[in-house]
DNA sequence: CCTATATTACTACAAATGTAGGAGAGTGGC
DNA sequence: GCCACTCTCCTACATTTGTAGTAATATAGG
């Protein structure tokens, strides 16, 4: 009933430029391409192309404003991360978040403020 | 030098079926199309379709026994998981394990046993 | 006023991914 | 010995993703 249930996932490429929209709120393509990185960079109209595809999949929204597209997101950021982490889950560590976890100590991928952190979470209330 | 660097990664439905040849070590097309779950049923020839690419990959390694292909691989699970979590980090969470270590947490995607196991880890030197 | 430049809108195209059908060759059972 | 079945190998095709060029238009500067 609804005009569209879930989004599309994001592909890398996509991600990068919705992670600085959702820093910045609202941005051009020419901004989007300057705040990208150095590895990132690419011809501006596939920028450009990019930013209309996100528009087609439903995560920005378009505005002109005198000659020049500004684009938006009224997807908030976390129920993105929610289900790309979800997915990620589900298929590299097979559903079990905890798996993740155990690797994330393994494999050293925390500092030390970070065990800080989760020691507290863990010594208050579960 | 080296015949190949690095594996492309793996695409979602590649890695049902990887995940479950690391699992058995040697299976037959059929052999994965059992295994799957319900939901990723599908095509036989499908299934035969992703097995060859992961052969072409490099993921997989064929050897015909009788009339039957049967799949092996030699690229080991960890390498290959450690592989897709960092670009899975460094694209939702920028780069931060932390991040996404405290999303974990924040969400409960963790449950009880986990956390006691994180608490050891913590607990014994870090 | 004209030109160099920026921007949009459109089109294009290769590679990767998801999905499967058909032809031809073994084989187990009757 | 033939049939039904199964498997391989090859081909095919739509969609998604990565990437960018071109035409037309607005615009700022001289």
């Amino acid at each position: 009933m609804s005009s569209r249930a879930n989004l599309d996932a994001l592909s890398q490429y996509e991600w990068l430029i919705m992670n600085h929209i959702w820093e910045v709120e609202s941005a051009s393509a020419r901004e989007v391409m300057e705040a990208l990185p150095e590895e990132a960079q690419r011809a501006y109209t596939t920028i450009q192309t990019y930013m209309e595809r996100l528009v087609d999949k439903g995560y920005l929204t378009k505005e002109k404003i005198g000659m020049v597209n500004f684009y938006t997101t009224n997807i908030p950021r976390e129920s993105v991360v929610d289900g790309a982490t979800n997915n990620f889950i589900d298929k590299v560590f097979q559903g079990s978040g905890s798996s993740l976890a155990a690797y994330l100590l393994k494999n050293n991928k925390l500092n030390q403020k970070d065990l800080e952190k989760i020691r507290d979470v863990l010594e208050r209330g579960e």
